[in-house]
DNA sequence: TACAATTCGGTCATTACTCAACAAATCAAT
DNA sequence: ATTGATTTGTTGAGTAATGACCGAATTGTA
């Protein structure tokens, strides 16, 4: 990984923290690339220079948010479900304000998929059919079922303005998985 | 005031925020060029292109405060000496870790002599010898006594940990002040 | 004391950012 | 529909910051 420039580094996080911030203000439609330029305290032109356009730019973030949580997840392969999600409810926790957001709003279709595409694709490490309880059953089915169960979960959490403590949804929807998996 | 780029304004509050942030961990001798460029996110020749060294980086601080201490006085110029206070001491415990550390650290006699010199300009306009219950008396006199009067109160509340709140300091060195001055 | 490792200042070519200006597109509201 | 205002996306010239490299000075420690 050649190291980048300190400055593109500088300006991506600070157009990335704006836009987060300013999630929390307004919807994405209102938010204009003068606000992110702004509150980035960036150059208009500066973001030009980074992403086509805002919704590029929520793209990039998006993937990145999604890269991090496959990260988290090599670093917690040989933890067990409830340990591995609780890692992932405290990545939540720390970006609750980009999550509640992107689940929310009016582009809230294509977050929840690209979600749920994460999501199966991590677990299709976890999943067996050839033998124990899920023998015999069609993998696409079991990785549709249980994906679009965590992912559901997850939305209830945010959208309820996160009633339980991550710790204990980390604890219920590992046990739940635990009982169907592996 | 022609407006400065952005990015000398960005680079140069990145590197005070540094340095004041290492005053509160370790003491300004200890402090290297090299430290101060990691903390602000900068490449150390950045420090080089406005300071020459960290002596004048630190002297431009200094400079800094007192020309936001006369700012304040500016804009506090109709209050009474209690209101104008705490003003003052509002700033003091916004910038605690500054104004702390100047005032113990080896270079404290330095930045009190700067400091005193500031209190006593400012209170110039406020001593009428011509009048008044100091009519007779010298204006040099009366500077220098009440001007280190009111540093000694600040290197006080400093070295003790702001055992009073700033309020309480403002409002009992205000009334001293309104007794004698006025 | 001698040695190694930092730190210091400084230079340099390259790169990213800034600012101002621009035309085109979009929006608001009569 | 027609204006007027805002936002957009792009450009170009100028500037600041970067990383790398350097020899010299300072530091720490074996």
């Amino acid at each position: 990984m050649s190291k980048v420039d300190r400055r593109i580094a500088k300006s991506q996080v600070a157009i990335k923290n704006a836009v987060t911030e300013l999630l929390g203000e307004k919807s994405f439609d209102d938010i204009t690339i003068q606000d992110i330029a702004d509150r980035a305290n960036v150059n208009r032109g500066t973001i030009y220079l980074h992403y086509t356009d805002k919704y590029d730019l929520l793209d990039k973030m998006i993937e990145e948010h999604m890269d991090n949580l496959r990260e988290l997840c090599q670093s917690a392969a040989d933890l067990t479900f409830q340990e591995g999600n609780y890692v992932w409810y405290e990545y939540f926790e720390r970006h609750y304000l980009f999550f509640s957001t992107m689940l929310a709003s009016k582009g809230a279709p294509y977050f929840r998929s690209r979600f749920l595409e994460l999501v199966i694709e991590e677990f299709k490490a976890d999943v067996d059919t050839t033998k124990g309880k899920n023998q015999g059953l069609s993998e696409e089915v079991i990785l549709q079922f249980f994906g679009s169960a965590v992912v559901g979960a997850v939305e209830w959490w945010f959208k309820n303005g996160m009633p339980l403590p991550a710790r204990v949804m980390a604890e219920q929807t590992g046990a739940l998985l635990d009982r169907n998996l592996e």
